[in-house]
RNA sequence: GCCGAGGUAGCUCAGCUGGUUAGAGCGCAGGAUUCAUAAUCCUGAGGUCGGCAGUUCAAGCCUGCCUCUCGGUACCA
């Protein structure tokens, strides 16, 4: 393995819309702090950068919804955000922001040479504006002729029908899905990421050459190599995010996935000014390790339009490893910060202080490597009572309970060993190795199952050896087996150091001793005897069914509010006049047939009777329906929509459905029962 | 629909390029023990490795089909 000099490592930059919830924390940055401190312990150079995300359409949108400004926002979760992690000892060496000077300069340094290299491609177009929507429509937005197929329902980048990738400006008969008008031309500039140029390099780069990243990360890239590469918009038409930095750019801004990764760059600079160091060798010095820990949704970046990006930029080193990992569910329940169906970070903090190592353990231990994985509180309570109380509290408390009693807290010598002890000291010696195995391959919860397999050694030990027997007949031995005991916890300071620090940091309080460095682990020599020992205390508390509960019935109570669903709802839309209501006819209508649209996940085919007459519909309701169950139901439908072919069906009119936060369905229909034909209105 | 990742003991997960009676932790049962927050230590029960077919001397691991979960993508008048 290549001996690096230094270590770049990023966390992936939480969305400042939000505070960070336990599935961020398992997924980023637990493991990418875990990683951080070892190294750190290993004597490394090491960087650890992290920071909020604050620009992006989502932050303006709920800057609208709440009559505030998008600063407002960013900086009341950045705030919260960087407050949470700091409690809970992420040890980021810089923890900043997107809306900092200094990224904003960085971010448009980084457009503007690539913009000047040619690196990018320009795009100065007539693109379609919907003027009733007043915004330029992508691609998708648009439909209308296929000049090959003469398909009428052909989209802005491909038809459906022959296949043929288009371009807007080809349709005839151009449609925006919007407003349903004829889009105007209207000219504007944006700049593209040619990642099909970079196509081939990163198939050699990642498929060939980095064949040890993870399944999860390396499968889903060569679904995105394999399906082809294409051009990616690096600017936008919004007034919110970094500006475009050069002329005629006004009202443009990077889009948020160019800006946002280079925000590493940024507040590693920004480290650098206050540190008074050099930043460049932690980004362009090939002899730095690189590494990234983000979450599933965000491998796609990380691993091919991020690395694309550096190297077109040129000096940049690429990532070694991107260690994505899977979601984390709550409760047997997919986690929400729309439906509140979260443990949120900063509240854990209040409801559990001085528990940080008790999160940091279990989410470590349940660490979602593989699959997704299920955090519950009954688990977290077994967690903390059968392992962190029973196994490791019980040890150390043992050791040091027995050193007070027998010798007054001063560490006996150690005298001749048994091949019992010898045993016990050469497993303890093992299990550096393998701690170090499994955190260089981004094994957390194996390594740190291997750091408690110590603590199971000690207890072990203590029990076989029986030294509350042995003190009246055998002092000599006794004192021995009381050194090896305080040796092992010594050792326990140093392998729980990166999981567990606010736990070392009580273990060292006891012994009464300053940090190791993590390549004594295993020695038997870190407590010279003679040495005294503190006081001991309990370093972990049971956690009993009253706080379980209490944390049970605060989700019960999210689940409530969303089913009564006063939830927050959708703003009102624009008025319009009656004239406007009573063009629509909408009618009561019976379902007379069902059937599954075919290769289509949302699709259901009906046949329906509006008493007017009997038409099919096409309807996105199969993930709510099954067709069986809905043929003769009481629906209402809008008649007089125009047609729409939709996957080659045409689909004559529109069911009325009601949707909740969670995107299911449900009919819209007269409560008696007036057979079909009625109008609503 | 297409692409990707998963489906291994009650629960959460290991299982390297296919090779003897499939492992760990928790939970459960029985026993030992008392220095310790009734904590610990030992022993044991418990699995047709999602299903069906195939390749092979040999398959949890390879191939095909099917099925369920999660993610991406298409579609949702």
């Amino acid at each position: 393995m290549k001996d690096f000099k230094r270590y770049t490592i990023t966390s992936a930059l939480p969305y400042a819309n939000g505070p960070v919830h336990i599935g961020h924390l398992a997924g980023v940055y637990i493991p990418s702090d875990i990683y951080a401190r070892y190294l750190r312990g290993k004597g490394k150079d090491v960087l650890f950068v992290g920071g909020s995300d604050e620009h992006g359409v989502p932050i303006t949108i709920k800057a609208k919804n709440e009559g505030v400004t998008p600063q407002d926002i960013v900086d009341r979760y950045h705030g919260i955000i960087k407050k949470s992690f700091e409690a809970l000892g992420i040890s980021f060496d810089v923890y900043s922001r997107t809306t900092s000077e200094t990224h904003h300069k960085t971010a448009g340094n980084f457009f503007k040479k690539l913009y000047e290299e040619g690196k990018l491609i320009e795009k100065s177009t007539e693109q379609y504006y919907d003027e009733e929507a007043q915004q330029f429509l992508a691609d998708r937005y648009i439909i209308g002729t296929c000049p090959h197929c003469n398909n009428e329902e052909a989209y802005g980048d491909q038809c459906e029908s022959c296949g043929t990738s288009l371009s807007p400006m080809d349709l005839k008969n151009p449609k925006s899905t919007l407003s349903g008008n004829l889009p105007i031309r209207k000219k504007t500039k944006h700049w593209y990421l040619p990642l099909d140029q970079h196509e081939d390099f990163l198939k050699q780069w990642i498929l060939e050459e980095n064949k040890d990243w993870k399944p999860n990360v390396y499968g889903q890239c060569k679904s995105w190599l394999d399906s082809g590469l294409h051009p990616r918009a690096v600017s936008r038409d919004l007034s919110w995010g970094v500006p475009v930095p050069i002329d005629g750019a006004e009202g443009k801004v990077l889009y948020v996935w160019f800006d946002a990764p280079i925000g590493y760059i940024s507040n590693t600079i920004e480290w650098a000014e206050k540190e008074g160091k050099d930043w460049e060798p932690y980004w362009k010095d090939k002899d730095t390790k690189l590494v990234h820990f983000i979450g599933k949704d965000n491998i796609v970046f990380h691993c091919i339009i991020f690395p694309a990006m550096l190297r077109a930029h040129g000096e940049y080193i690429l990532p070694d490893n991107v260690p994505g990992n899977e979601f984390l569910n709550l409760e047997n329940d997919k986690i929400s910060t729309s439906r509140n169906w979260a443990v949120w970070l900063h509240e854990y903090l209040v409801d559990f202080p001085e528990k940080q190592d008790v999160l940091r353990y279990v989410l470590a231990a349940n660490m979602p490597e593989a699959k997704d994985n299920d955090f519950t509180w009954k688990d977290f309570q077994a967690r903390n009572n059968n392992e962190l109380v029973a196994i490791l509290g019980n040890f150390v408390n043992r050791s040091a309970v027995l050193t007070q009693k027998y010798y007054n807290g001063t560490v006996p010598v150690l005298g001749e060993l048994s091949d019992y002890d010898k045993n016990a000291i050469a497993e303890l010696a093992s299990i550096k190795g393998k701690v170090e195995k499994s955190l260089e391959t981004f094994r957390f919860r194996e390594a740190l199952k291997e750091a408690m397999s110590l603590a199971r050694l000690g207890n072990k030990y203590l029990a076989d050896a029986e030294p509350w027997k042995l003190a009246k007949t055998d002092a000599a031995r006794v004192e021995t087996i009381l050194n090896i005991a305080l040796q092992i916890t010594a050792n326990l300071t140093i392998v729980f150091e990166p999981f567990m620090p606010f736990t070392t940091a009580k273990l060292r309080k006891i012994l009464n001793v300053s940090a190791y460095n993590w390549e004594q682990l295993g020695g038997m020599d870190l407590i010279p005897s003679g040495h005294t020992i503190a006081t001991p205390f309990l370093i972990f508390d049971k956690i009993e069914d009253a706080e379980i509960e209490a944390q049970m019935n605060k989700l019960m109570e999210s689940k409530k509010l969303n089913a009564t669903a006063n939830a927050k709802s959708n703003p009102a839309k624009e008025e319009i006049t009656f004239d406007d209501f009573v063009k629509m006819d909408i009618r009561t209508g019976t379902i007379l047939e069902a059937e599954k649209v075919p290769k289509t996940k949302k699709l259901l085919k009906l046949l329906v009777d509006t008493g007017v007459d009997k038409r099919t519909v096409v309807s996105g309701i199969a993930e709510s329906y099954k067709p069986e169950d809905i043929i003769g139901k009481k629906v209402s439908i809008l008649i007089n929509l125009a047609p729409r072919k939709i996957k080659g069906i045409e689909s004559q009119g529109m069911i009325l459905m009601a949707e909740n936060e969670s995107g299911e369905l449900g009919f819209v229909a007269c409560e008696k029962d007036f057979g079909s034909g009625s109008e609503v209105r």
